[in-house]
DNA sequence: TATTATACTGTATATATATTCAGTATATAA
DNA sequence: TTATATACTGAATATATATACAGTATAATA
């Protein structure tokens, strides 16, 4: 299986889309009103390079040969790799995280939700990240990770508080944890008096409504 | 759903062997080939009659055009509650929302995900939202419906351009879209001027980082 | 530099295909 | 008896469709 290019995987998209919505495979004619192209030979060019690469097969002369080839085992598994994550409640005297007397309730989600992989959900209290669009009772999906670069959003725990912020450090021995909210204040850390704790990374985001 | 006669069972089936081990479905002429007729006339003939009957629909004038018609509670029942569902480009000169054209693509997602249901995800363009924690290139659960009270957010069209925001109704004739940022003014809409088309409401949210 | 892959428009055409019309025959229902 | 549904053959045709051919343009590769 070659590299696809972003614009075959729209039409690989467009096709599965009309598969899906019609019972049946797209003309060539229907795919170039799906992407806006104006000449079939657009579509016939997309749908053999397509095939050359292994993801559809073409019937030769048939009206609408196309088919989907399927030989990713790794879609079959991913699609119901639905794994089951914790909630886990940002409480503000914090008790150790991921505690199972912490864990609210556990939640389906693929795996692949978000861009990156993920440990648990974090249930959202305060509005210091206002700004960045984290409002209160979101669950944010955190990666416990210690790769943490400056203006990554952070789960940091400071003795035995939890807080989500920004993260920037200053100097080997300074680190500034900053809210996204011009009515909190900076919160400034000196590694050699106080710990600090990174529980992990923000990589995405969910809200209930 | 009328009675099926064993001739017509054996068509259907025919048909539904030809769309798994082909990938479309069958002409007329290979439904012949299949079944050992001798016209395109009796393929048409039996067509017509499991279409009269509900167990297939027929695309008028389209090659291939048949699709098997799945009236299986069981099946929607017994598979799992992950379900795909498309994300929708939020474009700003919106061609009519849906439309495959401006599907990017599909994403998994348990359906009891968000405490309600919902039926596509739109991705939101611009930052009028910004103050409820809407932020550009969020994923927001829409629920097609017209059941909208004041306070919700919803997604709007007016003439062709789609926007998401507080919907608040002051008369019969006289609804205020708001935006949740400063920078952003109110939208007036004088329903005996202008149309307003409530696309649905935003029940859920998701960020992928 | 030449070549190949990508990404298109635009035209043309052989043929694949749906669909209608004209029949034949049997069985069942009004 | 007169429809109506089933179950076919056979022929005709408009059109839907795949597919080739001729271009243009850009980027990456050898």
């Amino acid at each position: 299986m070659k590299d696809i290019t972003p614009q075959q995987n729209k039409v690989l998209d467009c096709i599965k889309v009309y598969i899906k919505e019609t019972g049946f495979p797209p003309t060539r004619s229907d795919i170039c009103k799906e992407m806006g192209f104006k000449s079939p030979n657009s579509a016939e060019t997309h749908l053999r390079a397509l095939e050359k690469k292994g993801f559809i097969s073409i019937a030769s002369g048939a009206s609408r040969g196309i088919s989907i080839i399927n030989n990713d085992i790794k879609e079959e598994a991913s699609s119901y790799d639905s794994n089951e994550y914790p909630i886990v409640g940002l409480v503000a005297a914090g008790s150790p995280t991921l505690a199972s007397e912490n864990i609210e309730k556990q939640v389906s989600c693929p795996a692949n939700f978000f861009s990156t992989s993920f440990d648990y959900f974090l249930r959202v209290k305060g509005l210091s990240m206002k700004n960045a669009g984290i409002m209160e009772d979101d669950l944010i999906a955190v990666k416990k990770t210690h790769d943490i670069r400056n203006g990554d959003i952070v789960i940091a725990r400071i003795e035995d508080e939890v807080t989500v912020k920004y993260f920037r450090k200053l100097a080997e021995d300074m680190v500034v944890l900053e809210p996204a909210n011009e009515d909190f204040n900076d919160i400034e850390i000196n590694l050699r008096n106080e710990d600090l704790f990174i529980e992990g990374k923000y990589v995405g985001l969910i809200r209930e409504n």
